[in-house]
DNA sequence: CGGCTTATTGACAGGAGTCAACGCTGGTGG
DNA sequence: CCACCAGCGTTGACTCCTGTCAATAAGCCG
């Protein structure tokens, strides 16, 4: 609640380089300031919004973590997205101008709400933002296309290791290291998110322990072998590549 | 050939009430008219563009129908989306401007040339074509999450009929039978799509055939018992939805 | 410490993949 | 016109990966 009103913009916002802002000018930043000034803060396990809540706002992660889910017919929940800062979410609520799934914080948390009529508005007046805006929308279904590609074609342990490679990816795009982190969600979720069991990943991380690719201490990892990783998290298939 | 110059344009076109003009005033599709000028036809088989072609066009389907899919690290492919009239494609090459994955035409197919750039400009003109596209980005991204869904937590059963039933709503949202149409893509295809094989895909059509929820010839459909079809897609998980 | 959720490990079963043979269909060329 | 071929589709037998069920262990917070 304090930072509601800090003097954090972005301009000076640590993940300015993976957000809205990358690319703009100095001037066209100042303006974008306008509609970011409000902070949230968000607690582990609370939601940002769930499922059917009406769209008026996207929101930038600055610290953090999220899973977002969309919940199927029969009440069944399928873990889309794990947000790291920098990243928008509520991109999918445009049409229909509801949320079709929840946002959950999975540790501590700060946001940027973003108006996105105001955010619009301004687009309208700055090309570049609108650019901004229109990569961001295409990098989301980029990357949804390649979640479809892991579930769709491989097997539990080429996902898990992709996931782990992915994450420790993100995280050392935004100065962290590559090779130590922290998975801030549950292994039913990195199971969900995955479409597996909970007890399969389990199963998976002990194995990949054992083969030396991994050291794991609860919630904390540390990626040994990143080569034979990747190894796993590519080609794993029956046809050659 | 003979279409590229005819007369068929957005004001008259079959399908503009699902495709970009959706909810544009007659002056403002008039103006969008200038950027749409061009068609193309396809043959089936042909690709409208391959992966890693630079991103100029987008792609709004007049006729026919196409599979797109994006190639993962090892060689293999994955259907992300078979696309009807109305639809577009290349929207996930905006950002990188190289499409990341190709789009093959399933039969001869007539597509509206949208050179990018130029609606771009447009769209900066009139908000209403701005939102349209934030609403047809939005909405593929919320298509993506379902598709999500369905691999990671249904069943091969419950993801045939989940195919079939959005299928027919689509062709029956565009005016033809909801009942009866013809699958004009593979076997392959759909096992592809569906994150299956193309024996499971065809083990399970024969099932639903003895089943009476469909009757098949071929690659014409038709749709015995939608209520039930619709509940294998729907809920057939263990814990009570 | 005690009660809770989360994680690990094991035994077992079943669904979907794999391999393989065969039938069907549509196109091509003699 | 028909024979041939190649690719697609169907069906069967078998295997194995992953889910399910269950018991135990490890964290976490009051």
């Amino acid at each position: 609640m304090k930072e509601t009103s800090s003097a954090v913009s972005c301009g000076n916002c640590s993940v300015r380089r993976l957000c809205l802002p990358m690319g703009l000018s100095d001037e066209d930043i100042a303006r974008l300031e306008q509609v970011t000034r409000k902070k949230k803060i968000i607690k582990a396990g609370e939601t940002l919004f769930r499922a059917g809540d009406p769209f008026t706002n996207l929101y930038a992660i600055r610290s953090g973590s999220f899973k977002s889910a969309v919940i199927g017919a029969g009440g069944d929940v399928q873990v889309t997205h794990f947000a790291l800062p920098g990243e928008l979410l509520g991109l999918d609520a445009y049409s229909g101008s509801i949320h079709p799934g929840y946002a959950e914080a999975l540790e501590e948390s700060s946001v940027c709400v973003l108006p996105f009529t105001q955010l619009e508005g301004l687009a309208q007046q700055v090309p570049a933002l609108q650019k901004q805006i229109y990569s961001i929308f295409s990098e989301e279904l980029k990357q949804e296309n390649e979640a479809l590609l892991l579930l769709g074609k491989r097997s539990a342990e080429s996902r898990l290791a992709a996931l782990l490679i992915n994450i420790s990816s993100r995280y050392s795009r935004r100065g962290y290291s590559a090779s130590e982190f922290v998975l801030s969600m549950s292994r039913m979720d990195i199971a969900n998110y995955l479409g597996l069991t909970a007890e399969t990943v389990s199963r998976l991380i002990s194995r990949f322990q054992k083969q030396q690719l991994i050291r794991v201490q609860g919630r904390s990892v540390s990626i040994s072998d990143l080569i034979a990783l990747s190894e796993i998290a590519g080609t794993h298939c029956s046809y050659e590549g």
